[in-house]
DNA sequence: AAATAATACGTGTATATACATATAAATTAA
DNA sequence: TTAATTTATATGTATATACACGTATTATTT
């Protein structure tokens, strides 16, 4: 669907502000359809991310500050994050004895066992639902990257 | 920023999957900055949508499900966004006397004095901050469509 | 060493998303 | 016309974002 059929406007100032909510747009589109496939495994997206976080460390442990700085969504609350997935057994937490201001965060057997499942269903409607060649993903990938080349 | 430093990773799939993950990260970015600019106002990025739908229709009203299919965010919960709107009196709602089951809501004069000085301040963001030329933009457009090509 | 500052995490609050359900009004079917 | 269905909005709950603040621990300064 057309930007301008999903929001129900084609009134734009021009072309870049027209591309900046474009962004907004398919950010969300493209939230929806990783949940949708989340949702049998009763985990949330952001809940996700951090399992895969931890899983690009495995088996080293992983701090919630190192985790933060890893989510995309940067004002990401990890600790409640952890939170839910320690309540569902998927993650262990345990005060770093090298410095006990740190809380470790380790997956569970559980924890592995899920994360492996939901990957594949992530990566299966990833690649069914972005229809992009390698060369087009390349020169979106130049694009977005131009476009917050304003940042500090 | 490049999105391996800011997400502290290279560990990509390919190309689609790097393009997939700069989206949602391009999203937050920019919603981030927008946001910045409406603090001086009151109002979150969110409640600025919602004002700025309703005065593509002012001075006509507009009905609650008709500011919903306008939203970027299509589950956003517009009843909850509008209370917050009401309470700062920047909207009013009216029940329609046409059919009673909508509430149609209005812009009020305060509610336009800070769309007016809200949108010149996103605006300004929006041109310092998002560098992309006329063309590129235009390619952007084409790039993110493609990428939603595969919605029924 | 004691005082101060910085850091890591947890927690509280407001707002938002996501989704289910309730309620009232309008439409359609029987 | 009544009953059933659909529609519009509001509301409830769980989770998330955004941000401020408290507390414990570590690092730095005097």
């Amino acid at each position: 669907m057309k930007l301008e059929e999903a929001i129900k406007s084609n009134k734009f100032k021009n072309e870049t502000q027209k591309a900046a909510l474009n962004v907004l747009y398919t950010a969300w589109w493209l939230k929806t359809n990783m949940s949708k496939g989340l949702k049998e495994f009763g985990i949330t997206h952001e809940q996700y991310n951090v399992l895969r976080i931890l899983k690009g460390k495995y088996p080293d442990q992983i701090c919630v500050r190192d985790i933060a700085c890893r989510m995309i969504e940067k004002n990401s609350n990890v600790p409640r994050i952890v939170d839910r997935l320690e309540i569902k057994k998927l993650v262990k937490r345990t005060t770093s004895q090298l410095d006990k201001r740190e809380t470790v965060i380790s997956l569970t057997q559980a924890g592995i066992l899920i994360l492996e499942a939901s990957t594949k269903s992530i990566d299966h409607t990833m690649e069914t639902v972005t229809i992009l060649t390698e060369m087009e993903s390349v020169q979106l990938n130049k694009l977005l990257e131009k476009l917050r080349s304003s940042e500090e």
